[in-house]
RNA sequence: GUGCUCGUAGUCGAGUGGAUAAGACGUUAGCCUCCGGAGCUAAAAAUCGCGGGUUCGACUCCCGCCGAGCACACCA
């Protein structure tokens, strides 16, 4: 919505034009003029705090601020302007203002929801980076969500935004991958050898395997053992990549870059290191290389190279947000599970010491995940053995749901998941709830096709004047405020919120408000209405990577 | 033990220092000759974990306590 900078712009000048007279004085910066929709319909339209924000800087009382603001408003938005209770200003629209704005959105058509750039710069969100050693679970499932969703927010709210997967193909767990596989591979052949102690046991790794056997058959079997492990290694990790882009794809998750670890030894973990030495934050003890990272907020220093000469995880993961750094985005977000945040101080500690400024660097939590089936936790994948695949979620409850159920809690709240909730084709589904009003709207159209009704390019907006019709124009009003909040706070909740609220607001409408069978000029009037909301639910479902289907 | 995150009606939960603390489930009372009832309307229900502090104003910021989850490797 336009008008709220409209407003934000006369209240500037206002602002500047008391200055000048003398009638209020600053000594500081001032605060932004914040603008929200107010609580109650009777305080306006809009609302500021503008004056209760900027008492102390001019040193007059909020009241006062307000009135001499309020006088020199020359704007012609508003039918009136209130001073209310310690210092809000409240204002009131002209009757077709909002029919107006309507039009504006209405003449938009799609491109509604679609914020202007803000600027060049770009900022790299990466997220999921799970080790190729098994198969997804619902935990990285809520992560790839958020993450896909906060991209496609960013996006919207006119923010450049790269997305990157960084794939932990070397170190330890790799070598299991190997091990295990290799060991699976003799098995298969017939041959009596103990499964690794500390090797992945589940079920999709004998899958793994046996695909490989289905390619290559036997032929590795008379290799000496090295080559066979290095060899079936590298098979496997194909593998392993392969289903989990399967996976990811299906989810409706894509990456604009995929980073290799591998990449990164040794040239660029040595090189992160000797940069760091001489800027005086590695030492050696015990054999060892330290990184001394409780000079900037750890609690104890961290081993970067052992005492055998191997690069720690951290010390690749260094030389991985070195590498981000160089590629000069504006800011870094990284999606982590809830169980890294330990983490997080040893690599700030590092691009401080480096020489960035780590502050860009911005970690989101993502709290664990719990599933429910009839009233009872459900731990353990029967096939798997293991945490429960998102794959095997995405069987149960369809994507739709799953995404909208990891979307709709904060990222920062444990997330109890009701398998039935998502499953069930009621009402209290939220997503169906949703799907149902966009499905119902769709079937409107419909019909009204049949009836001979069209779209007017000209409807007469302002005979939409019922309290069912004001308040889902005025919803649809917040959406653009929504995107930018949702954006500014990595907070895809909120839109999963507001298109709930939205398809709730179209219900009332819906009950109160015909379109067929009703005089002309409203019926397209309305009809008008409809087409924005629909395309408003469409964007905010987009967003979310939900789908909007057009029949149920 | 130390650190991080979280404590909001019976339950789940929203709430970037502002006006009477959203919404949903459940409960109670209503609404189907009606564009998809997979729906709608109303009512009851909260000392915002406890105690201090900062502020004109605190669910929000600071300190202490209590409770929950997670993390505390020369693993990744």
């Amino acid at each position: 919505m336009q008008a709220k900078e409209k407003i934000a712009a006369a209240i500037k000048s206002a602002v500047e034009a008391a200055m000048q007279d003398g009638a209020l004085k600053f000594s500081e910066t001032l605060p932004e003029v914040a603008l929200e929709v107010p609580p109650k319909k009777e305080f306006g339209d809009f609302a500021t705090n503008f004056a209760m924000q900027s008492a102390k800087i001019f040193r007059t009382s909020p009241r006062k601020i307000a009135e001499e603001i309020k006088a020199r408003i020359t704007s012609d938005l508003f039918e009136r302007i209130d001073i209310a209770g310690a210092g809000f200003m409240n204002f009131y629209f002209k009757g077709d203002v909002i029919y107006r704005e309507l039009k504006e959105i209405y003449d938009a058509g799609k491109n509604f929801g679609h914020l202007p750039c803000k600027n060049n710069v770009t900022i790299q969100i990466e997220y999921v980076s799970a080790n190729p050693t098994g198969l997804l679970h619902v935990g990285h499932g809520r992560g790839a969500a958020a993450g896909s969703a906060i991209v496609n927010i960013m996006r919207a709210a006119g923010y450049n935004v790269e997305s990157e997967y960084y794939i932990n193909d070397a170190g330890n767990q790799m070598d299991k991958l190997a091990l295990s596989v290799n060991a699976r591979y003799l098995q298969l052949h017939g041959q009596d050898i103990p499964f690794p102690e500390d090797g992945y046991q589940g079920a999709d790794i004998l899958d793994t395997t046996k695909r490989i056997i289905a390619r290559h058959g036997d032929r590795y079997l008379a290799l000496p053992d090295d080559e066979r492990l290095k060899v079936l290694g590298e098979l496997a990790y194909a593998d392993k990549m392969l289903e989990l882009k399967d996976d990811l794809e299906r989810f409706g998750v894509h990456f604009d870059v995929w980073f290799s670890e591998r990449t990164l030894h040794p040239d660029k973990i040595n090189a992160a290191i000797e940069v760091l030495k001489e800027r005086g934050g590695i030492y050696e003890q015990d054999g060892a290389l330290w990184l001394a990272s409780t000079k900037y907020g750890d609690d104890k220093d961290r081993v970067v190279v052992r005492a055998n000469g191997e690069a720690t995880y951290l010390a690749a993961d260094i030389a991985y947000h070195k590498n981000k750094f160089d590629r000069g985005f504006g800011e870094l977000i990284n999606l982590w599970g809830a169980d890294h945040h330990g983490y997080v101080a040893r690599v700030k500690a590092a691009m401080t010491m480096l020489g960035y400024d780590a502050d860009k660097l911005k970690i989101i939590f993502l709290q664990m995940v719990s599933l429910f089936r009839s009233g009872e936790a459900v731990k353990m994948s029967k096939r798997m053995g293991t945490a429960i695949p998102l794959r095997e979620l995405m069987d149960e409850v369809g994507t739709d749901a799953a995404r909208y159920f990891f979307l709709m809690r904060s990222t920062d709240s444990q997330l109890d998941f009701d398998l039935d909730l998502a499953k069930s084709q009621s009402a209290d589904n939220p997503v169906y709830y949703i799907q149902y009003a966009h499905a119902r709207i769709c079937s409107i159209f419909r019909q009204a096709k049949e009836a001979g009704l069209s779209l007017d390019a000209e409807p007469r907006l302002s005979l939409m004047n019922s309290a069912a019709e004001v308040d889902l124009i005025n919803k649809i009003f917040e959406y653009p405020d929504e995107i930018e909040k949702a954006a500014t706070e990595y907070a895809p909740q909120r839109i999963a919120r507001y298109v709930y609220d939205l398809a709730s607001t179209f219900s009332a409408f819906y009950r109160d408000c015909r379109i067929l069978g009703v005089e002309e000029d409203l019926a397209k009037a309305r009809l008008a209405l409809l087409k924005v909301t629909q395309h408003t639910i469409q964007h905010a479902l987009s967003l979310l990577g939900v789908s909007a289907p057009e029949r149920m």
